[in-house]
DNA sequence: TCGTCACTTTACCAACTGGTAAAAAAATTC
DNA sequence: GAATTTTTTTACCAGTTGGTAAAGTGACGA
């Protein structure tokens, strides 16, 4: 007979407040570790260190370290994706286009660690994620390429490829955080940077998207 | 005493060719696993079962692990950067930069398992290329930079900023190799996918440059 | 043909790692 | 405040993994 845990899955009454704020502490010691070591290069040891807990203490609130690394990435895809739900169709679509790069522009400056750990499991072909992708994110993907598409055939934007588009606007925003080592190296001065990125990006995309 | 192996640091003769060869079928399959698996998530008895090898094998080759994937990355480092230390000063601006987005998107397609292990290692902060970066990349980068600035002054390209531009043909053309996965499932249709890539890229990048 | 050297294979190991068992300690309930 | 449940801690284990020791095999020149 197993023994009765916090990750047991027979019907449980709500989650104590430390059952929570634990959950909370090993995900968010999880994200910054998985972000910047990936999956197999992150210990249970090493979560448990950045938490100040013990090992088995992981087990008692996760069934195991994947179930650490699949929670992490289902509670943060929504969050994720809000700025893409947030395109208003009846907004004014270059202004809603440049809200959206804005907006990604800024995720990548304040949360490189979800960054980063998307990009750690999308560069490895998604192993964890691939069905969420299909259940989540192309619904959504197809929806907004959908609205994008009208606006320029409105004549609102500049014709071309919404999937590309909306691919090279993933690109450039997360770059900053993805890559953002080599950045550090290529170009000094953290002061003016995320500044400079930010402008850049933006008059590019206004450049682009302005027919 | 050590026992002499291909590895010896002592002043070794020109090796063999079956040295040659080795190297190569190891690094060959080290590439494919550290670019889908990472470092960590490689091991050596997945090396030696790619290449047909015993792991001892390996290490008759390789002082370690680690010595395969830093000679991996040393290895690509070069070939990888070709493109962007072939933008010829004295050519058509306009041209000349996007003959090197081709390029780039070229590489991508062609060298995917290339362009996934850079993005693994950077992504993770770089921890065995850092060096590598500031002595090999960004005098290269910082030279190509004041090329495409002084093409901006002369009128011959939209004035922006040049690393960020840079930065953000990096960040589009190796997008499609890195997050494939993610694109298979938002753009599927095999076939002309690369072909939709590489024109949406180029487009873009000539409205944008031209001035 | 013999000896030397380059290379390969087998057997092995110590450290690490994900995970378990179960006792101890807190917290909660009655 | 005793009983019960939840949470934490200690001790431990079996499988994996990077790496070694050393014997074995083959090639090649003298």
């Amino acid at each position: 007979m197993k023994h009765d845990t916090a990750t047991s899955d027979t019907p449980d009454r709500k989650p104590s407040r430390i059952q929570l704020e634990n959950r909370k502490r090993i995900l968010d010691a999880a994200l910054g570790l998985f972000s910047s070591q990936g999956f197999r290069g992150t210990t249970l040891d090493q979560i448990a260190d950045a938490c100040g807990m013990h090992k088995p203490n992981l087990i008692y609130y996760f069934e195991s370290k994947e179930a650490i690394h699949i929670a992490l990435l289902n509670s943060l895809m929504a969050e994720w994706l809000s700025p893409l739900e947030a395109m208003d169709p009846d907004g004014d679509p270059l202004e809603e286009m440049l809200r959206y790069i804005r907006r990604k522009m800024e995720m990548s400056r304040e949360f490189p660690r979800e960054s980063r750990l998307f990009a750690n499991e999308i560069v490895q072909g998604a192993p964890r994620m691939l069905p969420h992708l299909e259940s989540t994110l192309k619904p959504l993907f197809d929806k907004q390429c959908g609205i994008v598409n009208r606006w320029m055939h409105e004549g609102k934007l500049t014709q071309m490829h919404p999937a590309h588009l909306i691919f090279s606007i993933w690109a450039v925003t997360q770059h900053y955080a993805d890559f953002e080592a080599q950045i550090a190296v290529l170009l000094p001065g953290d002061t003016k940077r995320a500044r400079g990125a930010e402008t850049f990006v933006e008059d590019m995309f206004r450049k682009l998207l302005t027919p």
